[in-house]
DNA sequence: TTGTGACCATGACAGATGTCATGCCCAATT
DNA sequence: AATTGGGCATGACATCTGTCATGGTCACAA
């Protein structure tokens, strides 16, 4: 019996490329592709996929959005993260979104398809830099409102139009932009900013 | 005669899956990998390579640079940039390198042989999406100190900072950046690297 | 009930930032 | 020789930003 795929990355060239890759053994079968992570679970569910990779960085949806999506509509399908960011952020999230595996695109092609099966047998596959890399990271310091301030800062933008986007006083958001930086322990909400998207807390 | 291919990404999977695709086609043959840009020479060399699939992010030296490095020491290898990031300054560093096709990875994997073929055969091959963006956007209207102080601004770090950083005066950085606020319309330097660096300018 | 902490806001202050005018040096062009 | 344009610098100015103190509301836990 073998394991049916489905594959979801935005870039087609590379969708394509570990279609081949996986499509060399013979237990697994890629049966369903897609470039949007708002189209992985009628995929998942119209090709009856028993194991879906995910790209994070998608249009639509991102890959842990269509994770979770996809425990919610079919939970009998497995999904493995497949990404370029180790961000630790992103494997909490992941993990949170009930996802079976977590790799990076740094993985020697040939365990991809051992991670495959161990992700469909059921079995944890976290890859062991980043999870060690997740403990020394720690939890998320920011608060919801500190996060959206930053999220909106990441433009450069200057605070009056932050202040608008997110429908605060400008005062409040240089407030809570301080509080970013010195939780970052940074000098300009810029820098809090790019930190912050490193450490993957927005 | 089989076309020989070297591929150099830094992402093992993304490499590993790129040869399984290339792999496919009875007339190519992928004959070296490396994940680095300073390996590629001597790779390419080693293994006798005809075309060279090069990333443009890599440690050691980017895919332009590789390209260049190339077309000195081995004229006749053909080089063929598969990257991600479709930024038309990139396209244009890539032409002035030497390389004889440029591609994103958003290709269908279909197309990406016959790029190959072509550019084996000494055809030139840009994404035609591309090129029209490299016409509109048009060239980079930043002087080298402005590109040189935006790029030491991308970090979000204060102008003292970006000051040492290039050896001169806060003064100075401050007018740079002024300029290059004008230049791109924006109203922080931290937006106008932002833009710039989307632009391909920096 | 009484904290406790997140959230929102205002006001005040020092320092950073963006803009502008001005000047000098140097290289390439006219 | 004169002009132009980039690079470098300084000083001055208005504005923006980061910090801090203060005070209010609300939800939640002790």
């Amino acid at each position: 019996m073998t394991i049916r795929l489905l594959l979801a990355d935005d870039q087609a060239l590379v969708r394509g490329a570990l279609a081949a890759l996986l499509d060399l053994e013979s237990d697994l079968e890629v049966v369903a592709q897609v470039g949007r992570g708002d189209e992985v679970v009628a995929a998942a569910l119209a090709s009856s996929a028993d194991v879906c990779l995910l790209d994070i960085e998608m249009p639509g949806a991102d890959g842990i959005e269509a994770a979770a999506a996809l425990r919610e509509a079919a939970p009998q399908v497995r999904s493995l993260i497949v990404t370029t960011f180790g961000r630790p952020g992103y494997l909490r999230g992941a993990v949170d979104a009930g996802v079976t595996g977590f790799v990076v695109k740094d993985t020697p092609a040939a365990e991809l398809a051992d991670a495959v099966r161990r992700v469909h047998a059921g079995l944890r596959v976290i890859d062991p830099t980043l999870a060690t890399e997740s403990l020394t990271s720690g939890d998320n310091p920011l608060t919801a409102r500190e996060c959206e301030v930053l999220r909106a800062a990441l433009s450069g933008a200057p605070v009056a139009q932050i202040a608008a986007q997110v429908h605060l006083s400008a005062g409040t958001v240089r407030n809570h932009l301080s509080a970013a930086i010195g939780k970052t322990n940074t000098a300009t909400r810029a820098e809090a900013a790019r930190v912050a998207r490193e450490r993957g807390w927005i």
